[in-house]
DNA sequence: GAGGCGTGGAA
DNA sequence: TTTCCAAGCCT
């Protein structure tokens, strides 16, 4: 793939790696799990930053990785505790099958390879929820191998750079093979850093800043005075409602929790019992599915949470169970709720209990 | 290739 | 309020 080249003030031939390397020394920003210049990263947090950095804001990401290092300092540490306590860790970063994946890779680092994460692409892409990406990213970061890392940061500056026309994700290859092209041989490091840190504060989705962008003078999309047209998607289709209730029993200071199948949707974690979440929910029906026999009263509020692929509704209804009821089949009555593996709409049902003042009342 | 899989923040 | 999306992976 050719390599466009400019000249620099002082007349030397200067590609886009290096006019982008340049400007990543200047303006590199400071994260937790980044080397400083000249020190070594620690593979272990950067495979870990990584994982949490999948599909999630960096914002997001820093507290759950703070946590993480501090509880658990290295993989054998991590490999050693139980998936249960990482996925209580976890609660709250959303998409857990990393979580679950996060341990099994661990796991398989200190059993396959002494608790020393692999340096290659191909031995790394092997392991549990680490794709093409995460591969490259692991390689080129904390091994200095010369490996690319594609996320969409790199989609998208790729996509402008050359305005491909061609719709994500068709054109994942053709990006890939520009970004290869691109790469400097001396840093791979730092050139998938810098390709993120490029996307993530000057080359934006919405309203990118050309103006301090390093690869200006290299970007067709620039040039073409447009460069929110790239990269090119396909639409997407419309999120579809679901509708359903969760019922809200306490037992004195107990609530009644119950664990989701490990597979699909917050698989693994805790939630209250409820009906299905579907299009067709028929609220006058909801407690044929409650857990126990009790007085249930109906919350005004719902609950409302977007998912990736559908928008959920919440009845809510709430109970009293008395004092020596047994918990149903696939349930149990837990006192510390902190210590739950619960996600963020549970928490939603936690808090618009409060927020009704049924709580305080006996 | 397409769809499932979370969450919270920005515009 | 609605829409979009942020360092993807798995099936």
């Amino acid at each position: 793939m050719d390599q466009p080249l400019r000249q620099t003030p002082k007349g030397e031939r200067c590609s886009p790696a290096a006019a982008l390397l340049a400007w990543y020394d200047r303006q590199r920003r400071d994260l937790p799990w980044r080397a400083k210049p000249g020190e070594t990263a620690d593979p272990y947090l950067v495979w870990l930053s990584e994982i949490m950095l999948q599909q999630t804001t960096v914002t997001a990401v820093k507290p759950y990785f703070d946590a993480f290092r501090r509880r658990w300092p290295d993989v054998a540490a991590l490999a050693a505790a139980p998936v249960e306590a990482v996925m209580q860790q976890w609660a709250g970063l959303g998409y857990y099958a990393r979580a679950r994946n996060l341990h099994a890779c661990a796991k398989a680092v200190v059993v396959w390879y002494g608790g020393q994460f692999p340096a290659t692409e191909a031995e790394l892409r092997q392991l549990p929820g680490i794709g093409p990406y995460t591969a490259g990213a692991v390689a080129a970061i904390a091994f200095g191998r010369q490996a690319v890392a594609v996320d969409g940061n790199v989609e998208r500056v790729i996509a402008r750079l050359y305005a491909i026309d061609t719709p994500l994700p068709a054109a994942k290859p053709l990006i890939a093979a520009h970004a290869r092209s691109l790469l400097d041989p001396e840093r791979p490091g730092d050139f998938a850093q810098a390709m993120m840190d490029l996307g993530a504060t000057i080359c934006t989705p919405r309203r990118p800043l050309c103006g301090l962008c390093p690869l200006n003078t290299f970007c067709l999309a620039a040039a073409r005075l447009s460069p929110e047209d790239w990269p090119r998607k396909a639409a997407k289709a419309a999120r579809p409602a679901r509708r359903g209730a969760a019922f809200f029993l306490r037992r004195g200071a107990e609530l009644l929790l119950r664990t989701r199948p490990p597979q699909g949707l917050l698989g693994g974690m805790s939630e209250f019992p409820g009906t299905e979440w579907s299009a067709d929910y028929d609220p006058t029906n909801a407690l044929r599915d409650a857990p126990l026999i009790a007085d249930y009263h109906r919350l005004d509020v719902t609950v409302m949470h977007q998912f990736t692929h559908f928008i959920l509704t919440l009845d809510i209804f709430v109970a009293d169970g008395r004092r020596g009821t047994k918990p149903p089949q696939g349930c149990r009555w837990v006192s510390d709720i902190e210590a739950e593996a619960l996600p963020s709409v549970m928490r939603k049902v936690v808090a618009a209990v409060r927020s009704s003042g049924w709580w305080e009342r006996a």
